[in-house]
DNA sequence: GTGAAAGCGCTAACAA
DNA sequence: TTGTTAGCGCTTTCAC
C-alpha cells in the first residue's frame, strides 16, 4: 500500500527502544565489538520491530565507500547493455553492490552529465558499456574512480577494457563449416564503413585462408538489415551457384539469408549452412531451421567487467583489452550435409 | 585514463583554497545567502581548479531527499523495462533525478532484496515496471516512500499504477480492420492462461460484436511464438477460407501469421490483412509485409509513471489505475483491399 | 560491556 | 559580507 511519507527510523530511534547508546546498538547491530549477547539480541529485536534499515549515505560518508558503480550505456535499445549488466551484477556481489544505469543515448552531453551525476554520488567505479566493437574515446580525463570499459574497449590503452575475441569467433564458425564439408563460403555482411564488419570480414578471410580457401566473390557489404539478407542470398546465389555455406556478419542478416534461401528454392541446410552472429535468441531460434551462430558472451564480457572493476576498487589496476572468447552455438542451419545427399543438390544447384 | 584514487576534493579544500570558510564557499556555490560577487567568483574558480564535485550523500544527509528513485523491472530481457525506464527518465526531470535500475528476474527474493537496497539507499521513490499486463501483488506494506506501478498494475486499488488501455487499442485495430473493409476477422493469440492474451481476446470479440460480428472460430489460443503463428495461420485458413483479417496478440505471431500466409500462396494485405500487438520495431518493420500494429506506448507509461512519482514526492498522491492509451501504427499488412482485387482474390480464397 | 564524543561533507541558522 | 557552529545518521575510538 502507498504509505504516508515520514521520517526514516534511524539509530538513535532503534537504540531509544532498545534502552541503549546509539554506539551500543551499532555495534549491536554490526556484529562488531564485544556486546552481551541478551544486548545484541534486544537491540536486533527494537531494528526489527522499526524496520530500520540502516541509511548508506551516512554509512558512506564514513567508510568512504557507497559500495554503488555506475553502468553507462550508449546503447538505449538494452540489447547488448542488458546481458553486459546483469553479468556485471553477478560478479558485483549479487546485489552488495548496487548499479545506476544510465542511458547516454550515443550522446556526448549526456554521457558527461551522467558522468558528473555518477561522480556526486560517489560511485565505487564506473562502467562503459558500448554498442559497438570499435575502441571509444575514454569517458574522461582524471576520473577520481576507476573505470572499466565493456563491450567497445578504450582508446587509451591505459584504460581497462573488456572486449569480444570477435577473431576467435569468426575462426571457429570457418572451422565448424570446414569440418562440416563446406568449401564454397560466402560471406554476407553489413555496412563497409561499420568497423565491426570490416573486422569480422577480415578474420573471415584470414580463417578460409588457413584452410587454403577464397571467400566466394570475397565479401558481401551491405546493411544489418533482413532485407538485405534476402537480396544478398539471391545475389550470392545468381554469382556462385555453387555456393555451399553462408557466413553472415549478424542474426539478423542470417535470418534474412535463410529466407532469401528457401525462396529460391534452396534447402538449408542440405544444400547451403547458415551462420549468423550475435546469438540474439529471438532471431535465432525464430529463423527456419533455427540458426547456427557466435554468441558474443555478453554476459560473461560483463561479469569480467564487474570482476576487473572490484579488483581495481581494490587498487589492483589491470590496464589492457582483456578478450573473452566467444561460442560457437550449433543448431540446424549448419548440420553437415549427408555426402550423398551433397552430390546430389550440388549438381541441382549448378543446374540452377 | 584509469587514475589512481585519491581522496576525493570537498568543499573543505575549496574554500581552503579561496581563502574562505567552508559556510562561505557553501553559499557562493549555492548561489544562496548574500555574498561580493568577487568572492562568489573566487570560490567557484577554485571550485573549478580542483574539480570539485560536491557529495550528493552528505547533501542527502541534510535534505533528507536524495534526488533518486529506484526502478524495479521484473523483465529481465529489457524489451519493456527500457522503453519504460527511459520515460520515466524523461519525467524525472532530465536526470536531476538518477535512477537505480534493479533487475529483479521475476523472483520475489531478489525483488525483497533490492527493496532492502533501494530503502537503504533512502531513494525519494520506487517505480516497479511489470512485464505482464495483468495485476502484480504490491511491493510490500508499509513501504516508506511512495511507490508507483508501471505497465503491470499493482492488485492494491490504493497504490498508483499506470497501465496500457489494451481494451481500446484492440478495438482501434478491430476498428480499422472493419473501416476498411473487412469482416471475417479471426484472432490468433498466446496461450489462454495469460491474462493480456484472455484480456485482449474479450476486448476483440466485445469489439467485434460493436460491428455486429463474430471472430471466425472464436479465439485461436496458441503460444506467442512465431512457430504458432504459422501454424495458426493454416490451421484458420483450413477452417475459414474466407477469412480476410488475422488480428494477431504479438507482433512475434503476427509474423508467423505472415510467413504462413505467404506460404500458402496468400497476399498480404490483398487478400488477408494482419494486425498485431507491440510495435516491437525489430519484428514489425522486418515482416513481408510490414505490419500494422498496436503500440502500447511504454515511454509515454514511463512518463506518466515519473510525473505520479514526482507528485507523490511532493506530497499530491493519486491512487488508482491511470490509463495510457494505445496507438495504432498502419503499416501494410492491413492495406485497404481494392474491391475488384478484392471480389478476385476471395474468388481465389475459396477455391483453396 | 557500555556510553560519550568526535568526525565523515555539507547546509543553514546565527554571530560577528 | 563573512565566519562559526550545530546537526543530519552513522561508526569508531576511548573512557568508564
Amino acid at each position: 500500500m502507498a504509505t504516508m511519507r515520514r521520517r526514516p527510523v534511524n539509530i538513535t530511534d532503534v537504540a531509544t527502544r532498545a534502552g541503549v547508546s546509539v554506539g551500543t546498538a551499532s555495534k549491536a547491530l554490526n556484529g562488531r565489538g564485544q556486546l552481551r549477547e541478551e544486548t545484541r539480541i534486544r537491540v536486533r529485536a527494537a531494528a526489527e520491530e522499526l524496520s530500520f534499515v540502516p541509511n548508506a549515505a551516512a554509512q558512506s560518508l564514513h567508510t568512504g565507500r557507497t559500495f554503488t558503480v555506475g553502468v553507462i550505456t550508449t546503447d538505449s535499445y538494452g540489447r547488448f547493455s542488458i546481458p553486459v549488466m546483469r553479468g556485471a551484477e553477478d560478479a558485483l556481489g549479487m546485489g552488495q553492490i548496487a548499479a545506476f544505469l544510465c542511458d547516454s543515448r550515443d550522446d556526448v552531453i549526456r554521457e558527461q552529465h551522467y558522468l558528473g551525476t555518477l561522480l556526486s554520488r560517489r560511485v565505487d567505479g564506473i562502467i562503459v558499456a558500448g554498442r559497438r566493437t570499435d575502441a571509444r574515446p575514454p569517458l574522461g580525463h582524471d576520473i577520481p574512480v576507476p573505470v572499466v570499459y565493456a563491450f567497445a574497449p578504450s582508446q587509451d590503452p591505459a584504460d581497462s577494457s573488456v572486449a569480444s575475441d570477435e577473431g576467435q569467433g569468426v575462426r571457429e564458425a570457418i572451422n565448424h563449416l570446414v569440418m562440416t564439408g563446406r568449401r564454397r563460403i560466402a560471406h554476407v555482411t553489413g555496412p563497409r564503413d561499420h568497423a565491426s564488419a570490416e573486422h569480422r570480414a577480415e578474420s573471415a578471410r584470414a580463417a578460409a585462408a588457413e584452410h587454403g580457401l577464397e571467400l566466394l566473390g570475397d565479401v558481401w557489404f551491405g546493411g544489418w538489415s533482413q532485407a538485405w539478407g534476402r537480396f544478398a542470398a539471391a545475389s550470392v546465389l545468381k554469382a556462385h551457384p555453387d555456393v555451399d555455406a553462408i557466413f553472415c556478419g549478424s542474426d539478423v542478416i542470417a535470418a534474412g539469408v535463410a529466407e532469401g534461401l528457401r525462396e529460391a528454392g534452396c534447402r538449408v541446410p542440405e544444400e547451403i549452412a547458415i551462420v549468423g552472429v550475435d546469438n540474439w535468441k529471438i532471431v535465432a531460434e525464430a529463423t527456419r531451421p533455427p540458426l547456427t551462430t557466435i554468441d558474443l558472451n555478453l554476459e560473461e564480457i560483463g561479469r569480467k567487467a564487474g570482476e576487473l572493476l572490484l579488483a581495481a576498487i581494490d587498487g589492483r589496476t589491470a590496464p589492457g583489452i582483456h578478450w573473452v572468447p566467444c561460442s560457437l552455438v550449433v543448431r540446424e542451419s549448419s548440420a553437415p550435409a549427408s555426402p550423398s545427399r551433397q552430390t546430389f543438390t550440388r549438381r541441382i544447384s549448378m543446374g540452377r
